[in-house]
DNA sequence: AGGACGGCGTTTTTT
DNA sequence: ACGCCGTCCT
């Protein structure tokens, strides 16, 4: 049972030999000086894990136990890794070149690019993105007249990368694993994917890890090399490796042995993508006589919510088991409040959040994290309403959209003639005339001659099939790559980019385009080019963009955080919000229904990280209904709400909703928790598919009109002055459908619902 | 080449 | 219920 155990009395330390240990509690202490031999250290959530592996790093390189060279370090995410690069820097005031810090894909592309040859590849390898693999396998089903509405690619591409995180090749995937897809056909589909891959001299992001384990057991001087080379290996959220990962590191750490992983069992989300939870819980049996340090001590959270989270978390069997504890004082207990529906869980979550406001809590300390993505629009919706500013965190990503792709494919083909995927995805856009007809001529030809299709292409013009206006495009459009692969060899980078974007025509492509969004693509056009200044050649660049390039998120200001708990990991806020804590939805009956126990502990586990996310405040909430594909449902309030412990947990009133409804028998009803809501209390029980239109929300604010009135063409312009109830004058700065961002002379920059704006 | 229509899926996501 | 994607038709 995990008990908040009392604060220890503080021992008086030794004076500090160097600045990063003394800053450490005994357990990250013993963390960071324990240097050889494997060792596990278990980190709660909010224990100074980040800490503890930047001076774990620092005390390597300060003892001179090995050079910056001989040390790596993964990570998940590119933000993980830079972090941990920009505090160990800070921490030992220098740089930290040559350190093997990085992601693994990133470390591992490292590798791949200095043997390439080894597996087949060339040192150019391009790493495609998830659509052009769709692209790819869409053909190779289309070719094998497999039927793409049974067997969706997508389905496809989800079983091959399920069997590289397991670090499976074709050869080594289990018979009878293949037999539930395209009649058994999977195998074959899977090996003509990776020889595919090998012809355009491509590679996946699963392939990266793989082909480093061929690479690593085809050739035992490649895997000795390395082996010496790393000394000490260090590795962030051991609990979220896969298979492959997990043999990759074994064979890197085996002459050695010095490897510290370090992770957190109760924070295991990421199954579903491979992730094994059994890494981390077999971690002292794998790697005999390792050690295990605990960081129990928690500088986050209140200790009502660690317990609250404890209490939770203590549900799941099969833990390595873990007991925070905290200076902290109690703090103000875990709200959990049962709405109506979605809208008025919104209405409430909106209505808490403007009254923390209105007692001087930042909205930068505040976020709400949900289950799933669909639960954003309402509370998008209602934020809107009441003008409160927030961001979406994990939307599109930059690199991710077509403008961005499109650009990439041309600096791609340019850099590596073989990527068929780039050159089909430019040769006629814009369009050349160059169609579907002579695409098949194209693809028959690189089949026959086994050629990529930029030399097919070459074929085709040079013979006499082809004729007539698209012999004349191809021909120019060959021609226009040839030229700027020459002067690829004599200009900077950045002028390419732009040299290329002009003359093919793609720049004029988005000018000519009226619609909305057209000058945004032009900006992002820009944005890449300016962001490829920071690097100095072609290969670098196309190297940070698959690999590195994240959210750089802009850097944003007073403003709520919407998520979803996934991508909340590993951040901290004051106060978190977690709606829809409902049976069906969280835990997620899908997880349940595919996963028996396993599911409903990872959801158990997800619910842990969003409790544990919260320094000061944690409001749970719950809906009676939602409609969920249209369908109205009643649903029950979340098993992990009884899980938590009574003590640590207040019951809110309800917006429409008698108080107390939904809790607990033994529960006391309701207790003062700060302020109330603004917004009024629903008149009785209200049929949400059956009321007529809603009151108003507010005194003074109209209902929003969802329709052509205040969007679309009779709408708003940018550069139109408007005025607002609440916020008063601003200028129009941009439109998004019925969604306006505007910059208020006293409110500064908003987005609103256009509905809730006048022309001024 | 572009629009209309029908069918399907609808948890979580990094690299 | 809804939106997205793919196909087919004009």
């Amino acid at each position: 049972m995990i008990a908040l155990m009392s604060a220890p009395a503080i021992l008086p330390r030794p004076p500090a030999e160097s600045p990063y240990l003394a800053a450490l509690n005994e357990a990250q202490r013993r963390a960071v000086e324990t240097l050889e031999g494997p060792q596990l250290v278990l980190a709660g959530a909010g224990t100074g894990k980040t800490r503890v592996l930047t001076a774990r790093l620092a005390h390597i390189l300060a003892t001179g136990r090995a050079l910056p060279s001989e040390v790596l370090a993964v990570t998940f995410t590119n933000k993980a890794a830079r972090e941990m690069r920009e505090r160990l820097e800070a921490m030992i005031g220098r740089s930290a070149d040559g350190l093997w810090l990085g992601t693994f894909h990133a470390m591992a592309a490292r590798i791949l690019r200095r043997h390439a040859e080894a597996v087949r590849l060339k040192s150019s390898f391009t790493i495609l993105d998830p659509d052009d693999q769709i692209r790819l396998l869409k053909q190779i089903l289309a070719a094998e007249n497999i039927d793409e509405r049974r067997w969706p690619a997508r389905a496809m591409l989800a079983l091959i990368e399920r069997w590289k995180d397991r670090g499976l090749d074709p050869e080594r995937v289990p018979a009878g694993e293949a037999a539930g897809f395209a009649d058994g056909r999977a195998l074959a589909l899977y090996r003509q994917y990776q020889e595919r891959l090998l012809t355009v001299n491509a590679v996946d992001f699963g392939d990266l890890l793989l082909h480093n384990l061929s690479l690593f057991t085809g050739n035992p001087d490649i895997l000795a090399e390395y082996q010496r080379r790393f000394r000490y290996l260090l590795v962030d959220e051991y609990q979220d490796t896969n298979v492959a990962q997990y043999l990759w590191l074994r064979l890197l750490a085996q002459r050695h042995k010095n490897l510290c992983v370090v992770g957190d069992d109760d924070q295991s989300i990421y199954s579903w993508r491979g992730a094994e939870i059994s890494n981390i819980l077999r971690f002292e049996s794998d790697f005999p006589g390792a050690a295990i340090t605990r960081l129990e001590e928690n500088y986050r959270s209140t200790s009502h919510i660690l317990g609250a989270a404890a209490g939770m978390i203590a549900h799941n069997r099969g833990r390595l088991g873990k007991s925070l504890w905290t200076h902290a004082a109690d703090g103000d207990k875990v709200v959990v409040c049962g709405l109506w529906d979605a809208e008025e869980e919104a209405r409430w979550v909106g209505g808490m959040i403007e009254a923390l406001e209105r007692e001087n809590h930042k909205l930068s300390g505040i976020a709400v994290l949900v289950r799933a993505g669909f639960q954003m629009r309402e509370f998008e919706e209602r934020f809107l309403a009441i003008a409160l500013p927030y961001r979406v965190l994990g939307g599109p990503r930059f690199y991710e959209r077509q403008e961005i792709r499109d650009a990439l494919a041309y600096l791609r083909l340019i850099h590596q003639p073989a990527d068929d995927l780039a050159f089909e995805r430019i040769l006629n856009t814009p369009r050349r005339g160059i169609g579907s007809a002579s695409l098949q001529q194209l693809h028959a030809l690189a089949r026959a001659e086994r050629l990529p299709l930029v030399a097919a292409a070459r074929l085709l013009i040079a013979g006499d099939r082809l004729r007539g206006p698209a012999r004349s495009a191809l021909a120019g459009f060959i021609a226009m790559l040839d030229r700027w692969r020459s002067l690829a060899e004599s200009i900077p980078h950045t002028e390419l980019a732009q040299i290329v974007l002009d003359e093919s025509g793609y720049t004029a492509m988005w000018q000519a385009e009226r619609s909305a969004d057209a000058p945004g693509r032009l900006e992002n056009l820009r944005e890449l080019i300016v962001a490829m200044a920071e690097f100095e050649n072609l290969a670098g660049f196309l190297e940070h963009v698959s690999l590195v390039m994240d959210n750089a998120g802009a850097a944003d200001g007073e403003v709520v955080t919407l998520m979803t708990l996934h991508s909340a990991k590993g951040l901290e806020f004051d106060t978190v919000f977690l709606p829809g804590w409902e049976e069906g939805l969280f835990p997620n009956q899908r997880a349940m229904d595919e996963n028996g126990l396993k599911g409903l502990e990872e959801e158990r586990r997800l619910a842990y990280v969003g409790l544990t996310r919260a320094r000061r405040r944690v409001y749970i909430s719950f809906a009676a209904n939602r409609r969920i594909h249209g369908q109205w449902q009643s649903a029950m309030r979340s098993r992990f709400i009884d899980e938590l412990p009574e003590e640590h947990v207040a019951h809110a009133a309800g917006l429409g909703l008698p108080a107390g409804m939904g809790e607990s028998p033994s529960g006391e009803g309701e207790e003062a928790f700060g302020a109330a809501p603004a917004a009024p209390v629903w008149p009785a029980l209200r049929r949400p598919w059956a009321g007529p239109a809603q009151p108003p929300l507010r005194e003074g604010i109209p209902p929003p009109r969802r329709s052509e009135e205040a969007s679309g063409k009779g709408g708003f312009a940018v550069g139109e002055r408007v005025f607002h109830r609440k916020l008063g004058y601003g200028v129009v700065t941009a439109v998004e459908s019925d969604t306006l961002s505007i910059r208020f002379d006293e409110a500064g920059d908003r987005k609103v619902i256009g509905a809730f704006v006048e022309r001024a």
